[in-house]
DNA sequence: CAGTGAGCGAGCTTCCGCTTGACTT
């Protein structure tokens, strides 16, 4: 038994640390907190001092259990939680959980995983500092406070289950903003000047040489009399400049740099990253992905010095530490590196092996040498006007850390970067040298909107504002569209047209051109709850949704742990306004439905209006008398509250459209879930893509239900009488098999005409395990589940004479059973099949 | 898949930050 104790937060760290530390030691780990406020009630008695009630969570009873019985044991204990407000408050909860002596307890903190460092830590124990312990549990209580205060108010106000929080109701109004300025933006268009000169070198090879306007043209008949105005100028080098330059390199990942990059470079989204970095970090592969600082510890600076003088050569070596931007950096870690910066690649998945390449590259990268660069800048003038038009070029004289590893940007201004081509090398040129004129192109390009957020950009504005930690950043943003305030997802662009005019050969010819425009990838879009709940808290607890909320606090948690101010002093001092205010607003306040009259009904001047209702948001047509009943209608997919006009308001209540009789029944035209569609006698056939739900006549919908009736037909090539649940079907791809409620694939070389029950059965149990797929996929645990509910006894059983017969009552007992487990079982070869798919299933659960 | 929709109302929902698991016969 060991004498010494060592408890830090992460069991992978645990491990690393215990091969560093002698056999006296034993290192375990917590992790992470124990405790935590007590869950369904507030958890803390505000009347009394807002002492706070504890109790162990339930999933950490049987690591408490241990740790309490492991301490008794131990001569000293040491808790290593990380160094930090969180981490110190683990040390005394587990102080206090485990009931620890102070005597024999020491608290020991160091931000490096080396040998080195535990060492030095070992030597220079302390005790827990209760006031940075304070300032984590003021942290803790101010954040009940207002989740446990604010949400039941949305539950009345607004709709049942929503929540509030200090992180993620500011993470909505970042988000709902930004579509406000987005919608609010009023393009404007500019016409921008790029002249094409044709530069001869002495051997007569000619080079294009491009050069712009710096000034640009909102009108476009400015740009057409500048044109012409140039038509027959002469052009010449006015000045020529060459400048050195330098580019240095980012420094390494911190939680959310890196989650950035993978989003931008590698598509990842921000809780895959995690998930990801995860795994590579509990395989010894890189440091802890949950960190704040862009600090490497000295050990890895001498790896990268080695590593890449021997890659590279020396003079791309150069050492550097990084000092952290962001104001509330906790940096109780280092930042995210490989754990051997010697290995530039590493064999696993795909995700894997990309994430790792893409760390690695970076902090290399950041203990590289600058790049020097030379930029060229290119006057020329002209005969007929004074404007200039300027040319820049760019060469790399050495590219140093470029070899590796250049960080991406997010793409701000889309519009402008597609026109951004990269500064190239520009031909030998000399000041006087006249120049020919090609082609002078005044392209129209209009001005974008502010850039919607993706995940990754709104971590990166999270961080810059100080709200929420790198624990939090993945889970704050699964939580806000969890809750429907937030929805990522495509929008197709739209097409717009704009002008080109072109002077060449000293004539100006116009042109139409269409471009796409606005289109957006994963972008994280408000939806209407969100908008109305960020509203609602906006109106009446600006102070919480104040983007500075999360800095005010912090500034007096740091006044808690530097022993200044008392944490209950703290919370007193917020809380009295605070819920005097939630008071108020639960009285006040009216049923908040983000409601907009949207006017009258043209024919009968009756109200219409849209807001949120029971299943989502809706449009209503209100009656004129309380008794008549007022008439509702969805929002299609795409349409907001905010943005949805009367008119298609009202083209919402077309819907559904009764255009006439067919075979005496009612043919209705409707728009469901998967698009318009027409209704008669209980069948539903769905639109062509050209016909128009709001015009669309009788004639043409007889035309649909007959097309569908002649499918319905011809779908069905042959029933068995013997085997009713066995068919063979025409489907859009062609003839296929059914059996059971899973679908087979036929054989390409035969009639299926001609196939026998038989030959189904084969196909069937040719197919096996992966075989069938079942009809529907929102089905998905029917399959599966089912397979594993039936006792494999009673298959057993009934399996004994091969006939037909027996298969069917067997398919009648369990329907759901998939056709391909009964066929292997019924089969002589299907024991080997049964252990191998079971092998598979069993390997899949362990990953 | 293809509608519903305030109204009387039980009992439920909820926060942020630290860390990984995962028991089918």
């Amino acid at each position: 038994m060991a004498d010494n104790l060592v408890i830090v937060e992460s069991p992978a760290k645990a491990k690393t640390i215990e091969g560093f530390l002698g056999k006296d030691f034993q290192v375990k780990s917590s992790y992470g907190h124990v405790r935590d406020l007590v869950k369904n009630d507030k958890g803390i008695d505000i009347g009394n001092g807002f002492s706070p009630l504890y109790e162990v969570s339930p999933d950490k009873e049987k690591v408490v259990n241990e740790l309490k019985s492991l301490s008794k044991k131990a001569k000293t204990v040491w808790l290593a939680t990380d160094e930090d407000r969180e981490g110190e408050a683990i040390s005394w909860h587990l102080f206090e959980t485990l009931n620890l002596k102070e005597s024999n307890t020491k608290r020991i903190v160091f931000h490096e995983i080396t040998k080195k460092a535990i060492q030095e830590a070992i030597s220079k124990p302390r005790f827990i500092d209760m006031h940075l312990v304070d300032a984590q549990q003021a942290r803790r209580i101010l954040d009940r406070l207002v989740g446990f205060e604010l949400s039941p108010i949305l539950w009345k106000k607004i709709k049942p289950s929503l929540s509030a929080g200090r992180v993620q109701s500011v993470s909505v109004r970042l988000i709902v903003e930004r579509e406000r300025d987005v919608e609010g933006h009023k393009s404007q268009s500019a016409y921008k000047l790029v002249a094409h000169f044709i530069v001869k070198d002495k051997k007569g090879n000619s080079t294009l040489l491009k050069a712009e306007l710096s000034q640009r043209f909102p009108v476009k008949e400015d740009a057409e009399a500048l044109l012409n105005k140039l038509a027959n100028a002469n052009f010449k080098i006015s000045n020529l400049e060459v400048k050195p330059g330098k580019k240095s390199p980012a420094a390494p990942f911190t939680t959310s740099t890196l989650q950035q990059e993978a989003s931008r470079k590698l598509g990842f989204s921000v809780a895959q990253t995690m998930v990801v970095a995860q795994r590579l970090y509990e395989s010894g592969k890189i440091t802890y992905m949950r960190t704040d600082s862009v600090n490497l510890s000295q050990l890895a600076l001498d790896e990268a010095k080695v590593a890449i003088s021997k890659m590279y050569g020396k003079e791309y070596s150069f050492t550097r530490q990084f000092k952290t931007k962001s104001a509330n950096a906790q940096e109780a870690h280092e930042a995210i590196r490989p754990a051997y910066l010697d290995l530039s690649t590493i064999d696993g998945e795909n995700a894997d092996r990309r994430l790792y390449e893409l760390i690695w590259k970076r902090t290399i990268a950041s203990q590289m040498a600058d790049a020097q660069l030379e930029r060229t800048v290119v006057n020329i003038e002209n005969n007929k006007s004074k404007e200039l038009f300027i040319a820049t070029g760019e060469v790399i004289r050495f590219d140093g850390f470029l070899r590796v590893y250049l960080e991406s940007t997010d793409d701000e201004n889309e519009e402008n970067d597609t026109e951004k081509e990269k500064d190239g090398l520009l031909p030998p040129l000399t000041i006087g040298q006249m120049l020919d004129l090609d082609t002078i192109t005044g392209t129209q390009r209009f001005s974008s909107p502010p850039a919607r957020y993706t995940e990754a950009s709104l971590v990166k504005k999270l961080e810059e504002l100080g709200i929420g930690r790198p624990s939090t950043y993945a889970p704050t943003i699964s939580t806000v569209q969890k809750r429907g305030y937030v929805i990522k997802e495509d929008r197709p662009g739209k097409e717009r047209i704009f002008t080109v005019l072109t002077l060449r050969n000293g004539k100006v010819s116009t042109e139409d051109r269409t471009e796409n425009y606005a289109a957006e990838k994963s972008k994280m879009f408000p939806t209407d709850i969100g908008t109305v709940v960020t509203d609602f808290l906006v109106l009446n607890f600006p102070e919480i949704l104040d983007y500075n909320f999360t800095a005010n606090v912090e500034r007096e948690f740091d006044e808690i742990a530097q022993g200044n101010l008392q944490w209950a002093k703290m919370i007193k001092k917020f809380y009295g306004p605070f819920h005097k205010l939630v008071e108020d607003t639960e009285k006040n306040s009216e049923r908040a439905t983000g409601e907009r009259i949207l006017g009258v009904h043209p024919e009968n001047g009756k109200k219409i209006s849209a807001r949120i209702g029971r299943f989502g948001p809706l449009v209503q047509i209100t009656g004129e008398t309380e008794d008549e009943k007022p008439q509702f209608a969805k929002l299609r997919p795409g349409q907001r509250l905010e943005t949805i006009t009367l008119e298609e308001a009202l083209d919402l209540f077309k819907m559904p459209r009764n255009i006439g009789n067919y075979e005496e029944e009612d043919v209705t035209i409707s728009i469901g879930r998967f698009g318009p569609y027409a209704r008669h006698n209980g069948i539903f056939v769905s639109l062509a893509k050209a016909d128009d739900p709001y015009t669309i006549e009788i004639d043409r919908a007889i035309e649909l239900i007959e097309g569908k009736r002649k499918t319905d037909r011809e779908r069905i090539i042959r029933i068995f009488e013997e085997r009713p649940d066995v068919k063979l079907l025409n489907g859009r791809w062609g003839p296929y098999l059914v059996a059971n409620e899973l679908n087979y694939k036929l054989p390409k070389d035969k009639d299926p005409n001609a196939l026998t029950l038989q030959d189904c059965l084969d196909i069937i149990i040719a197919a096996g395990e992966n075989g069938g797929k079942p009809k529907r996929s929102f089905g998905r645990k029917a399959a599966p589940f089912a397979a594993k509910k039936v006792p494999a006894k009673k298959t057993v059983a009934k399996k004994t004479p091969a006939t037909t017969g027996a298969k069917t009552s067997v398919a009648k007992t369990i329907s759901k059973v998939p056709a391909k487990k009964k066929a292997t079982k019924t089969v002589a070869k299907a024991p080997v099949k049964a252990a191998a798919s079971k092998t598979a299933t069993a390997r899949k659960k362990t990953k």
